[in-house]
DNA sequence: CTGTTAGCGCGTTCAG
DNA sequence: CTGAACGCGCTAACAG
């Protein structure tokens, strides 16, 4: 059985459907009483409006789309929950991409919203791209875009993200305090923002300690997770001085922990590791591994914000919005305190 | 800039409407020469296709619904992704909500979902839900809706489970195998199939083994963490007996960590627990801790498939196509191998 | 092969 | 306060 239209509901009501529309769209100009009639009727018969019907007369889509990388991952997740949230209460619906990092499919993705499907575009971009032609469009068209976490590095517009020079600083000092000597760090992308200011953080946290930078003990991370591991493998056996690890992104963090027990080095004993991660499990995880946490589920709900006062204000976002979030470092939880705040 | 229209495509090509509508959808009534002159504009002005506009003609929506109790819970993240790469394959949009095991939510979610934004819906029922008449309505519009994992039970629609039953069993079992005489149990909801279900494997195993199944020590789970937590740590200090917990579902298997913390019981020399969960770090879980692990991104993959079937072939969606997928005990990786089938 | 017409279900004129 | 007419952008039916 189809669902019941406005017209059908009109006549019902021996009214006209506009009477009707106006009615369930709560206009001044229609009397007390009729609106009664209507809004009873309408809710016993189950009326929905049509909403795409709905939306090409009012050219509002009433949806946003989030663009991401993956979501087989917490952080990711705790941030769709954000974002569904603040949309829920601007009663906005979510559409969901993956690009798992292929720059061609998040290109797709854009234009196709761009064409009306969405009114604002939440994106977190593929590690993989380097060009960002397909965003012009976005702007052309006037249609809010807030960035979160994997950013474009120097865009102009607004973003979310937390203090992530900061947080590869505090990850590298804590390796050193635990005795590492020998650092090896894992880049998400040079593309990306967070792959650059992370590093950088590493690399002010070596200096300062006196040690040497060196880019044989730094691995590119690839789309591939086996890929990865066997990187990381060969990085160990190649360097078997290697005793701490920095891991940029949580993918990686799991290839180190796979590649370290690949060729028998424990965890924390042979090599520690630390890595940006929002596992749930993280109070569980076993001694010595330690995670710089972000705040994924409020990073979502700001970026959700963000965009929700440009499209409900039909201003554009501007860069002076932008947040950026502390991370924090989590130490396994054991019988005393977890959270360090340095 | 507004994107532009059909029409403005046809003007500007000297053609009408109708042509360069069919030209785009590749219809045989067109000569070779005028559907390459309209793909080459379409293509130079980044054309898109109003989707709603198209959806309102053609009555078809290209998207499907997804609700979800949660999705910061790797479960339900991984079972996105699976869902999310078959849409992509029908060239379906996928929205998702997320109704926080709220059942008004639920509610309300299906019937604005039942106004024509979604051709289907893959449904994991809120735990709070013990009514279904909402659902009657999608019978009725003749929406297509598979359920997963947490399924309405004795439902007449088309499933997709593991083997709860078994998966209990298995569970209870290896507590059983491991010394474990007191083993609680944590329920999610009574009105899911999944809690009967898990709930009646493990009184399986603990009747075969000859031990008594004692209402005491099964734990009813709230909708508030925090809430849990506080039932499990009462559990706990009235019952000191208890050495083993098993955990029906991942938030309450971390309840429960975060309990028997509280108490001041170590896990697994005190207390050992098992519970279904799909952590990503599962490798790295501390010895003693082990779960049953279902597989998500393959239930969320096949949910969508069943889907699609029904959607692309406008046929309903048969009980018979139901799936029951079989889940794995993942024992702590170390050393040696990790996954145990019996 | 192409153009004209009509209508998907709404919301918004403009009259009365 | 209410109704008739129009159009959002697209596709399907009917002509030619």
């Amino acid at each position: 059985m189809k669902p019941i239209s406005l017209k059908q509901l009109a006549q019902a009501l021996n009214l006209s459907s506009a009477t009707v529309s106006r009615a369930l769209n709560d206009s001044h100009e229609v009397s007390a009483e009729t609106k009664g009639r209507v809004l009873a009727l309408a809710r016993e018969l189950n009326y929905e409006p049509h909403p795409f019907a709905s939306s090409l007369r009012r050219q509002k889509s009433k949806t946003i789309g989030v663009i991401l990388p993956e979501v087989a991952n917490n952080f990711f997740s705790l941030a769709i929950d954000g974002i569904e949230e603040i949309a829920r209460l601007n009663n906005y619906h979510v559409l969901v991409y993956l690009t798992h990092d292929d720059h061609s499919r998040e290109v797709d993705i854009v234009q196709h919203l761009a064409g009306g499907r969405a009114d604002g575009i939440l994106l977190s971009v593929a590690s993989e791209t380097n060009q960002f032609t397909h965003l012009d469009l976005l702007a052309e068209r006037g249609i809010p875009t807030v960035f979160f976490d994997r950013v474009r590095a120097g865009s102009a517009a607004a973003t979310v993200t937390t203090d992530d020079h900061r947080g590869g600083y505090k990850a590298t000092q804590h390796l050193l305090q635990a005795g590492c000597r020998h650092i090896a760090y894992l880049l998400v992308s040079n593309n990306l923002s967070i792959g650059q200011k992370r590093m950088q953080g590493y690399q002010h946290a070596m200096q300062e300690a006196g040690l040497e930078y060196s880019p044989h003990l730094v691995v590119q991370g690839q789309r591939d997770k086996a890929e990865n591991v066997a990187l990381i493998r060969q990085l160990l056996e190649e360097h078997p001085e290697v005793d701490g690890i920095f891991a940029s992104v949580e993918s990686l963090a799991l290839s180190a922990y796979e590649a370290c027990h690949e060729v028998g080095r424990r965890i924390p004993e042979d090599v520690k590791v630390v890595g940006f991660s929002n596992m749930a499990a993280a109070a569980l995880l076993e001694p010595g591994l330690t995670t710089i946490t972000q705040p994924a589920y409020e990073m979502g709900r700001e970026a959700a914000k963000i965009l929700f006062k440009a499209i409900t204000k039909n201003k554009p976002v501007l860069p002076a919005q932008s947040l950026e979030l502390e991370s924090e470092l989590v130490v396994r939880r054991s019988t005393e305190a977890a959270r360090l705040k340095p």
